[in-house]
This record gives C-alpha cells, structure tokens and sequence, in this order.
DNA sequence: AAACCGTGGTA
DNA sequence: TTACCAAGGTT
C-alpha cells in the first residue's frame, strides 16, 4: 500500500519548522522578556525567573497589558527570592488592574515554593514545573522550551489556530485540542524548541490572526491547508458562548471627619480573592430598589446619581452608590485608608470605578503614569 | 467536564 | 453597541 494517499498527494506539501525559524529570524517582535533570535545566536539565554514571571502575565492577557506590569515587578523583585519576601498586600497591590487574581496568589505561591524548597531555582522540566502553583500544561511547556530548550509542545490559543488552519483540522474545539497537540508535537524542532514556541505564537498574534488572516506573507502559505481550501478564516470552529446575566448592587462609600475611606478585604478565593473594596451589598440577578440595609453604618446615606457598569468574565455588574460621613470610627469592620494612599492599595478597575464615582478628585491619583 | 475567574482593545 | 478575544489554570 502507497505511503500516502492520493488525497494527501494532491494536497499541501508539509510545513517545516525551518520555514517558520526563518521567518522568526527576521520578524521577531522586540519584548521586554525575550531574548531576541540574534543575542541567542550568540549565547544570550534567557532568565527562568522573567520567563515565568512573563508566562503567567500573558495568561488571556494581551501583550501591550502586561509590558508595564511586567517591567514594574521586575524592578521590584528583580529575582524570585525577593517576590518570595514580599508581603501579599503588596504582591496583590502590585496586581491590581490586571485581573484573574488568582494568578497573583499563585504567582507569589509559586514563588515561595521555588524559592524555599527549590533553592530558587525553577525546575528545568515540564512535569517539575507543572507541579507548581499557577503553572498548567501551556505554562510548564513555555517555561520549559523557552528558559531551557526543552522540546515541548507549547499550545496556546495562538498555535491551537495556527495548526488547526495548517492542518484545516474543523473538528469544534475543545475537541480538537488533542489532535492538534499530536500534529504540533510533529513540527516541534530538536534545535530551538524555544523560538520555535514563539514563533509560533508571534505568527499567530500578527499573521495567521483570528479575522483577516494575511495569508499571502505566511512563511507556511504554500503548506497551510485551510489556506488551499480558502477556509482559514473559519477555523478554528469554537462552540458558542453563554449569555451574560446582569447583576444588581450598592456599594457605601464612608468617610471619618478625617476624610479616611472604609475599605475591606475580600475572601482569599473566588471573584477578586484576596483584593481590597469599597464596602458593598450582595450582587443580586434580580432587579430590587437599591438599598443602604446592607452598608456598614447606620447613618445618613445619600444617592449618588448615575450607576458604576463593570463587565467580568460572565457576568454584567451594575452598581449603585452611596456616600456618607461616619459619626464615629467604631463598630465597622474593615480599615480606614487616607485617600491620597488609595493607589498603594489592592483595588482591583471596579472599585477604582467606584472611588472615581463617588470622589473623582481622589481617584486621579490612578492614572497611569508616563 | 463545564463553570468560574478580569480587563482592555478592536471591529 | 454588541461581540469577540488575548502567551490559561483551577475545581
């Protein structure tokens, strides 16, 4: 029996990561945590401890979202020993805006670990790494190929589009997920397994992107199949999303006669875990009449008008707002925050929302800074 | 295994 | 405006 079949034969020839590393060579984006194809060349390797710090940054996050973020704990903790030593509120604070909390306790979780039981160095392999807090399948594979030249097979969202349009594989995900980690662990290369990894996630970001893929300067154009077929911009094939409900709440804004705001600190898990508020009722589907029943005093509250809208991952926030002056300090849980100190706060962007709501003069102090 | 978990940019 | 989506992990 023939090694191929006709089908195959009259298809694409079979990409190569040679094509891509060519491409890579000259293309490469410049970031802040990569070392470029050309310092590699010439014996640049990467820092472990950035690789990761960036890896864990870059989760469902953009690129141009994580550069500042990136570069302002990398000043603060220059090594996983000194983020190990910091304090939570300042690790979370230090977070605070990029959203996906869970990532900064794991982040300083993980840091810990390596740092005390690892001798702060991180594991060089895959199932090492993977048994790390905050550390998946995608992130041990980055790590691993990335900071030490591991072949692994890094799939993110990028390369799951890159290899399902190369292959024109149109099985829905998550399905696909697995036949598209066969077919990638076919390309990945004994030699650069790292930039391979970027590469791949570089084409996918600014090529082979999700609408109007630009085919034509694809460095696997003649070896992509669903370009063949005029089908890339079809894949991959996802299942369709839920509809996001809307919720309904107050938040309290209460002041001392020193002009200090209550804040608190929410539960270490779940929805914003471990970030700090502005004191608030439950947010309930149901559309009730706004109400002080639940605000932290008993005292004059006033309406603000207008509402504070903010979008989570699955579901609409939509939040009425109070403010009050407190008669005295006593019987409230929770810390009473000058508020030209609100920046070195946990505040997570809806409560910065709020604060702009209720105090806008206060909440200059959240503007970015050039 | 499906739900939960943020935010900002883009079309 | 709505919808989609970005270097996913945990439970």
């Amino acid at each position: 029996m023939a090694s191929r079949s006709k089908k195959t034969d009259t298809s694409t020839p079979l990409p190569t990561a040679r094509q891509l590393l060519d491409w890579y060579d000259r293309h490469a984006r410049d970031l802040p945590w990569r070392i470029s194809p050309k310092a590699r060349k010439k014996g640049a390797v990467a820092d472990p401890y950035k690789v990761w710090l960036s890896e864990i940054m870059l989760q469902q996050t953009t690129v141009k979202t994580v550069g500042p973020y990136f570069l302002k704990f990398v000043e603060m903790w220059p090594r996983v020993e000194d983020l190990a030593a910091a304090s939570s509120p300042e690790v979370m604070s230090a977070w605070a805006g990029l959203g996906y909390y869970s990532r900064a306790r794991n982040l300083h979780a993980c840091a810990k670990v390596v740092a005390d039981q690892h001798g702060g160095t991180f594991p060089q392999t895959e199932d090492g790494l993977l048994a790390l807090p905050g550390i998946g399948p995608y992130t041990a594979a980055a790590v691993a190929s990335i900071a030490f030249d591991q072949p692994a097979a890094v799939m993110d969202g990028n390369v799951e589009r890159v290899v399902s349009r190369l292959f024109a594989i149109d099985t829905p995900l998550p399905v696909a997920k697995t036949h598209i980690k066969e077919r990638l662990n076919e390309l990945v290369p004994q030699k650069r397994p790292g930039d391979f990894a970027q590469a791949t996630m570089d084409l996918g970001a600014t090529l082979c992107s999700p609408k109007k893929p630009a085919c034509a300067l694809c460095p696997w154009t003649e070896e992509c199949a669903a370009n063949a077929k005029g089908i890339a911009e079809t894949l991959p094939v996802k299942p369709p999303k839920k509809a996001k409900p809307t919720r309904y709440g107050s938040a309290y804004w209460l002041t001392d006669a020193k002009g200090h705001v209550l804040l608190r600190t929410r539960p270490p898990k779940g929805l914003l875990g471990g970030m700090d508020e502005v004191p608030g009722s439950e947010w309930s589907e149901q559309t009730t009449q706004p109400t002080t029943d639940e605000a932290p005093a008993k005292t004059d509250w006033q309406q603000l008008p207008g509402k504070v809208t903010h979008v989570f991952t699955h579901f609409a926030l939509e939040l009425t707002v109070y403010t009050a002056q407190a008669a005295t300090r006593s019987k409230v849980e929770g810390d009473w925050v000058p508020l030209d100190a609100l920046a070195q706060r946990a505040l997570p962007t809806v409560m910065r929302k709020i604060v702009a709501h209720a105090d806008p003069e206060a909440a200059k102090q959240f503007r970015k800074k050039a």
